[in-house]
DNA sequence: GCATCTAGGTTTCTAAAAGCAACCCAGCGC
DNA sequence: GCGCTGGGTTGCTTTTAGAAACCTAGATGC
């Protein structure tokens, strides 16, 4: 069997991810929208963020899909737009909770956390959790392996005698 | 009750992570360290990162007790230093499953995932999860509500009559 | 019916971070 | 003592982020 470092550091689904979303700010201005932000002036003044970045950010995730830019209009008022999740964009909630589940737990003060995630049917808190899908429960400390996938690909240069 | 952008945007857990690994390369350093890429030369050939870039951030992670330097010695060989992953480093896991598992969904081409997580024991998939401490199973589109915990920090700037 | 305000940006210029190549140093092997 | 290798550091160039000014179009006020 090939060693890890063989295969494509580029390939892999994490250093995919992390070119579409992996800078300074865009999973932020994910968190906010995601949070009901959807204005961009609003983005910009909650985030501290400079607004031709803002606006760079915005225009990346809504070609990428991920957030969808509308039009809308309120009576008596002009034209604005607003920017909201779409399907794909939602499913990166799990990033964001397990980001703030490690900061909650490594980075907060005594105080505590500065935010509660709740499941707004029963009110009990949320955690990312590890499953297998066999079912058995994944501790503190799991027991990963793994193993190239069908779209794994050989790095092909850099190596010695590579191919 | 005070709406989602009065709170500080920096006090947030997931800007303090994205803080400390949210940039360009930590977390693919990160991926690597957890696949047992120990030495400097070798993570700096399969990423493919500067070498400056990889020595600050493998100072900055070892300082914030995400890995550990270790120098060892094999016999007949001079000294040499490894990373690995320490504990709160370890914690980092699910962050890392999280991109790879929305990457998979999202990014894989058709030839299917890159690579594959299995629980070592039983050789089933591993996937992450939201649960709800009531043991409720969150489906797709879980519905959340996120409330400030008790180190929420009101903004203290940058509001009309902000205070 | 012109001046002003506001949302939602774009342009321009400066500062910080990343990339690249060259260099350094210590220990080993020869 | 000479060169090779691991593990970096230094110095310069390019890319990205930040700050501030500017632009546009539709209310709004006078």
């Amino acid at each position: 069997m090939r060693p890890y470092s063989a295969y494509d550091s580029d390939t892999c689904s994490i250093a995919r991810t992390l070119a579409l979303i992996g800078d300074r700010w865009t999973l932020l201005v994910l968190r906010d929208v995601a949070n009901g932000v959807r204005r961009f002036d609003e983005l910009a003044s909650h985030l501290g963020i400079a607004r031709n970045v803002l606006s760079s950010r915005l225009a990346r995730l809504a070609q990428a899909g991920l957030v969808e830019r509308t039009a809308y209009r309120e009576p008596g008022e002009r034209e604005r737009h607003e920017y909201r999740l779409s399907g794909p964009g939602r499913e990166l909630i799990p990033i964001l909770l397990a980001f703030m589940d490690w900061g909650d737990r490594n980075l907060a003060g005594p105080e505590g956390p500065p935010a509660v995630i709740r499941h707004a049917g029963c009110g009990a808190r949320i955690r990312v959790a590890l499953t297998c899908e066999e079912g058995h429960e994944l501790g503190e400390r799991p027991r990963l392996r793994m193993e190239p996938g069908p779209g794994s690909k050989v790095r092909s240069s850099g190596l010695p005698n590579g191919r």
